[in-house]
DNA sequence: GTGAAAGCGCTAACAC
DNA sequence: GTGTTAGCGCTTTCAC
């Protein structure tokens, strides 16, 4: 039993303040303070005193109160994420490359998912600027303008990843790109354009499937599959492009549908995320292997997994590392006032 | 152009504070505080008053400082919770549900990733203690007793989830269980135990893979492999247990020197971790599918895509849900002094 | 080399 | 009903 108040210092005891570190040393405040967050090099302190304080501290178990700091500073240390959740492999990796970039600059990376649900998207990002955070990086938002208004207002850096907008530099998979080299490599793989040039007739068409036509990553897939699609085949019809939703359950139903009247798969399948992608096997997991005879998949973005089914799928794996490096370098870069739009190619994974 | 400093203002302008607002009322900053965070009711100002001081407020795009109210509140709003990796079902799924709960108590929910690194871990959970977050939810920690010293030291509620430490209570799979459940289901299917009874020989045995034999989670799981094994089969061997690493690489190298030593894979196969099973299906989807006729896979944890690989796998599905809201309940509950551990269990999923 | 003092933006007594 | 005041714990001139 010493006498001191050392590490197991009874709980919801009040914490250490510098001034107790002070009291206890016969230094001032501000001297404690300065020996222990660094900034002592410009006050030329005596070797020995620093000792002495640095060893009270830590004999009482100091530690500073970053909401105080935060304040006089007014910084924080914290840089913000919002995704719509973790529970996706692009989400989660981007989340990953985010908190390693964050560390590597020293600043405490907060990731919160907002189940692309808009209200939830602004209350995160108020809540987040209300803590000071240096910056904000906005993944898959609903509607990334109205988040980057509110970051904008309160004159907080932000970029936008994944999704676009015209408020702040953007970083985005080049979706046009990597949708032209999977439908590419479908049709060649499926044989159709062989067929048609062959004059051959055969039942059925490429269907695109999954996603919500209206956002800007599935909008540029469906560009980038339409106009490979006319090239090679010709015209995209209305029902070749099922665009609906994300929901694994929705697009389960969708595939389902599609089978029943069709009276069997089609030839070549583009599924549009993983997400929707788990729904549809869902149901395919039900049919024969003879099923996937004459139908081949491609599903954009990637999951371990999922290369490993019972027929072969040809996925889009974007480059979650490279949008978040170039994310990092935006953010660092110049004020440059112009909300630019910088696309990083994804990779082609074939199995 | 309005006079007004309204939504467009400037970047990097002061952010208004209640003292603005209070000289553009002409009332005072603690009616303005009062009216602006709710704590109005005690006050009971005049209804005239308040309109008149909020809509000055949103005028002036006012927001409040977070940080200077947890200063003064001791307090912060904030709730932490670690895990050691985003990109895993299992953690990601958790986290999920962390953050439902958290909402549910208007707490602000923050998610870090501390890579199985103990020393990460230890400087995260004290960055979050330095924030005066409410309580810290800890899972999958290298160390959990490390980082419930440094909660015990600031007096911060904690809890263990996944794995459990003795400072603190702890919330838990019921891997014993679990493992005895997913042993008994591989060793029936196996037809090993029939085999056995019936006298007939029959070439390898069961195999554990995965997971690091001296945490506690694959420590419960292979105690429950062999107490099965023991009753059904017999003795267990040194080498029926490899469970070195979570590792992909190194389990796909495990994975694969054993099918050679062995000239073949087991007649049952237990994979502990989806992470473990990636490495491993690495290897596996290398193999012609008659390679799996006399054996069957099974993987602790579950994962939507695992369920449709090209051989059957019987999948261990945690109770993610239930574990955070045990956790939570454990958080609010009545300052039990004593550790106690929790067990939640998992449901077996066959495919 | 070190200390005194002001103030970051907010809340909560307490005064009137 | 509303204003005054005193901090929360820290950083940062400025003075000595």
């Amino acid at each position: 039993m010493t006498g001191s108040d050392g590490p197991m210092r009874a709980p919801r005891m009040r914490k250490p303040t510098i001034y107790d570190i002070a009291a206890a040393t016969g230094a001032s405040a501000s001297t404690v303070s300065a020996v222990l967050n660094g900034s002592w090099k410009q006050r030329r302190i005596r070797e020995e005193t620093a000792t002495q304080i640095r060893r009270a501290a830590s004999e009482a178990g100091y530690s500073a109160n970053l909401q105080a700091r935060g304040l006089r500073k007014s910084r924080s240390g914290l840089i913000g994420m919002i995704v719509p959740t973790h529970e996706d492999r692009f989400f989660a990796s981007l989340g990953h490359h985010f908190e390693l970039e964050a560390r590597r600059r020293d600043l405490c990376p907060v990731i919160v998912s907002t189940l692309r649900d808009p209200v939830e998207e602004a209350r995160t990002v108020e809540t987040l600027i209300q803590f000071n955070v240096e910056s904000i990086v906005i993944t898959g938002a609903t509607e990334p303008d109205a988040l980057g208004h509110l970051c904008a207002q309160a004159g907080i850096r932000h970029i936008n990843v994944d999704l676009p907008g015209r408020l702040a530099t953007s970083v985005v998979s080049d979706n046009y790109w990597g949708a032209k080299q999977l439908t590419e490599t479908l049709i060649r793989k499926s044989g159709l354009a062989a067929a048609k040039a062959g004059g051959e007739a055969r039942r059925g068409h490429v269907q695109f499937l999954g996603g919500i036509a209206s956002d800007h990553a599935t909008a540029n897939r469906i560009r980038g599959f339409r106009e490979v699609h006319e090239a090679l085949i010709g015209p995209v019809s209305e029902t070749q492009i099922r665009a609906s939703s994300y929901d694994p359950n929705v697009n389960e139903r969708l595939i389902r549908a599609l089978h029943q009247a069709e009276g069997g798969l089609p030839p070549a399948l583009f599924v549009n995320s993983t997400i929707a992608f788990e729904g549809a096997i869902r149901f395919l997991k039900t049919l024969p292997d003879e099923a996937f005879a004459g139908c081949v998949v491609g599903c954009y973005d990637w999951d371990p997994f999922a290369s490993f089914l019972h027929f072969p799928v040809t996925m889009v794996r974007q480059n979650t590392e490279g949008l978040m490096a170039e994310a990092f370098r935006q953010l660092e870069g110049v004020a440059d006032q112009s909300a630019r739009l910088i696309e990083i190619r994804p990779e082609l994974v074939a199995f």
